[in-house]
DNA sequence: GTTGCCGGTTTGTCCGACAATCATACGATC
DNA sequence: GATCGTATGATTGTCGGACAAACCGGCAAC
C-alpha cells in the first residue's frame, strides 16, 4: 500500500459546450415523441429565442441532430422535420467505423456467416406474399443481369435486403445492412473477375426463394448457408485476400 | 400507355450545402487514412481559409464529424484530434434509430436469439485465455451483487459484450451492442420483479463461462440459447408486454 | 388546371469580435 | 531533478449582425 498507487481519485468534471447541451435538448424530445415524426422544427431564429442561445449555436446543434437522422428536411426543401433515421444512413456511420476499426473482409464474410442463415430462417416462418414477390423480383433482376456489374451487385445486396424485410424484424434488417455496404466493394470484385460467380449466385437466390415460399426452414437456412460460404470460394478464385482490410465506398 | 404515365423524367438534381461538401472533404481524408488517427486536425481558422469558407461553415462541417465518431478532442482538451468511433457511440446511433422505428422488445429478443448463440460457439473457438477471464470477471460481479440492480444490470450485459469481445470478430461486438444498450432497461425491470432471475442468470452465465473455457462449442452455443429464452420466460412473469416498444435509456 | 408573380420566411453563408481556456515554454522553488 | 507558478500566444465557444438565395403560400391571369 504504497503512496504512489494510494492516490485520491477525482471523477472527471465534464463541461458540455452549449451546441451539444441544445442537440441533446432537442434530440430528447424527438426521442420522446413530444416532437412527432414529420412534424416540422421551430425555425433556428424561434430556437434560438427560446434556448436563449445564438442561432450559430443552435445551428450547430441541428448539424449533430442532422447527421444522427433525427432530423431532415424533404428532398429540395429546406424546411426542417423531425424523421427517423434511414436505415442506410444508419449503416453508413457503422460501416465507416468499421472500416476505421481495421476490420478485415474475413470478419465481414463471418459475421454474415453467423447472422444470414437465421435470418432466412426466420424470412421462411415471416414471409408474406408480397415479401416473396419483392425478393424474386431482385432474384430476377440479378439473373437477368449478364453485362452491368455495378446493378448485379446491387441487386444481390437488394436480395439480402428483401429476405432481411421478410423477417419483419427491423433490428435484423438494421444490423446486416452495415455488413451488405461493405460486402458491396468486394462483390463487384467478384463478379467480375471469377466467371461463373453470376450463375452460382442467381442458383442461391433461386433455391433460397423456393424454399421461403415453400415455408421450408430448414432449406432455406442451409440455402442461405451454402450461398454465403460461396462467397468466401469466390474470394479465393479471385485472389482477394481475406485479411484485407475493408475500405469505404 | 396513356400521356399521363408517360412524361419524360428527369433524375433529381442534388445541391449541396457547403458545409456538407466540407465534412465529406475531411471526412473522406479520415477514411482514407491520409490523416491519420491520434493526428490533431488543423485549426478551425486553417480549415476555413484552405477550403474558402468562413469558420462557422467549417465549424457547423466538424459537428457533424464529431458526431459520426470521426474526430473528437481527447477528455480536457479543445484540440480536434482524428478518431475511430467507439463502439458505444456508434451503437447509441443505432439504438436511437430503433427506438424512432418503434422496434418492440419482441424484435429485439428475436436478435438476440439469432445472434447470440453463434456468437458463443465462435468465441468457444477463438477466446484466448484473457478473455475468460475478464468473462469469468463479468459472472463473479455479477453474481456477487444481490441488491445493486443498477450494477448487476450492467454486468449482466457485460457478460454479453466479452463473450463478444472473445470472439475477436469486431463486427459482431458491434452488431450485439444496439441490442444490449436496449436490452438493459427492461432487464432493469426484470431484476427487480422476478426473484428467480438473478439466480437463473448467475446459472446460466456460469455455464457458458465453463463451456468455453472448455473450447465446448456445442454447449457454449445450447446454454447462450437457453440464457436468451430465459429471458423471454423473465419478461413474461415480470408482464412486461413483449408488444411494447423500446424507449430510450 | 397550369402558369406567373409577389411578399414574407427561412436558411446558408459571411464578417467581425471577444472572453475563456488550452498549449507551451521559461524560470523559480523545493 | 521534479514540481510548480507564470507569461504568452493559439484556439475554441459563443455572440451579434448582415445579406442573398431559395422556399412557401396565396392570388391573379391565361
Amino acid at each position: 500500500m504504497n503512496a504512489e498507487t494510494q492516490r485520491v481519485r477525482f471523477d472527471q468534471i465534464l463541461i458540455e459546450p452549449a451546441y451539444r447541451k441544445v442537440a441533446a435538448a432537442i434530440g430528447e424530445r424527438i426521442l420522446s415523441r413530444s416532437l412527432r415524426e414529420g412534424e416540422r422544427l421551430p425555425p433556428e431564429t424561434e430556437l434560438a429565442r427560446q434556448f436563449g442561445v445564438n442561432r450559430s449555436t443552435v445551428r450547430e446543434a441541428l448539424r449533430e441532430l442532422e447527421s444522427g437522422g433525427l432530423v431532415m428536411r424533404r428532398p429540395g426543401s429546406k424546411l426542417m422535420t423531425v424523421s427517423r433515421p434511414q436505415h442506410n444512413a444508419i449503416a453508413e456511420g457503422v460501416s465507416r467505423a468499421l472500416v476505421m476499426h481495421d476490420v478485415t473482409f474475413l470478419e465481414v464474410w463471418e459475421a454474415l456467416t453467423i447472422i444470414e442463415p437465421p435470418i432466412a430462417e426466420a424470412a421462411a416462418r415471416t414471409r408474406t406474399a408480397e415479401d416473396l414477390a419483392s425478393i424474386a423480383a431482385a432474384a430476377e433482376r440479378f439473373a437477368a443481369l449478364n453485362t452491368d456489374t455495378e446493378r448485379a451487385v446491387h441487386y444481390a445486396a437488394e436480395f439480402f435486403r428483401s429476405v432481411g424485410r421478410a423477417t419483419h424484424n427491423q433490428v435484423l434488417g438494421l444490423a446486416q445492412e452495415p455488413l451488405l455496404q461493405l460486402l458491396e466493394p468486394s462483390l463487384r470484385v467478384m463478379i467480375d473477375e471469377v466467371p461463373q460467380a453470376r450463375s452460382r449466385i442467381a442458383t442461391a437466390q433461386k433455391r433460397i426463394a423456393e424454399a421461403l415460399r415453400g415455408r421450408d426452414v430448414e432449406g432455406a437456412r442451409t440455402w442461405m448457408a451454402k450461398h454465403i460460404r460461396d462467397f468466401r470460394k469466390g474470394y479465393e478464385i479471385a485472389k482477394i485476400d481475406l485479411e484485407l482490410r475493408v475500405t469505404a465506398e
